[in-house]
DNA sequence: CCTTCATGTGTAGCTACGCTACTTGTTCGA
DNA sequence: TCGAACAAGTAGCGTAGCTACACATGAAGG
């Protein structure tokens, strides 16, 4: 997968993954590595960044705890990470209908959901 | 829709684009926005430089014509941009079912397709 | 005649944002 | 003891689309 294809998704698919319950910055890369079939191999200088733009921004909130020694900022989504999720989804349905009204051969319409 | 969603897919909708038939710049940004419903209103600084890349890649070969005093450069796809439009195609379907995965609520297996 | 708008191409510089490469620290198995 | 997995983090880079501009012609409107 081109890495840049990524620009614009990121922050729709951390909301996706914490969507389903907190998680921890580590705990998040694996997540999206099982999930995509290793197709989404992110680094840390990737997440780590984005985790803090988004509570920058309020969507999702960070606790701190130690297990085994180690510490862990735990990452779960807020109120409006949730709202904000919903949003990058029909983003997310727009974005892909147009692009796959240029790129997809057999759908004329457009609107295939 | 966000501007920098378009992020690493521009070059494959400009191929789509010009599958159809050879265009000049300027008929290619109505094209964009006639085919998405102005979903797609790219500015000249956007498609100007793409199609450079394009053709220094060798993916688009341009001619220049005058019509009615106007100086156009019309943008053909090369042997070599069909093929980069079918790896592109295919690029783009892994994109959209990874992503898919994790922002399209019913689809479990994540090939609609 | 002059202004304005659509047509048409183009560039310089900005900015957003993911990536590379690195650092720090702990636990665990070889 | 040493390396690998775990866990977090930052500085700086590079890509690439966007903003704002410049330039030129033709048609329409006043």
């Amino acid at each position: 997968m081109k890495a840049q294809a990524l620009h614009g998704h990121l922050d729709a698919l951390l909301l996706a993954v914490l969507e389903q319950g907190a998680l921890h910055g580590y705990a998040i890369i694996e997540a999206l590595r099982a999930r995509s079939d290793g197709n989404l191999d992110l680094p840390t200088g990737t997440i780590y960044p984005a985790l803090r733009r988004l509570e920058r921004a309020g969507h999702v909130a960070s606790t701190w705890s130690t297990v085994n020694g180690r510490e862990r900022r735990t990452y779960q989504l807020t109120d409006a990470g949730r709202r904000a999720l919903t949003g990058e989804r029909a983003g997310w349905h727009e974005f892909q209908s147009t692009v796959g009204r240029f790129l997809d051969p057999g759908s004329p319409s457009g609107s295939p959901a």
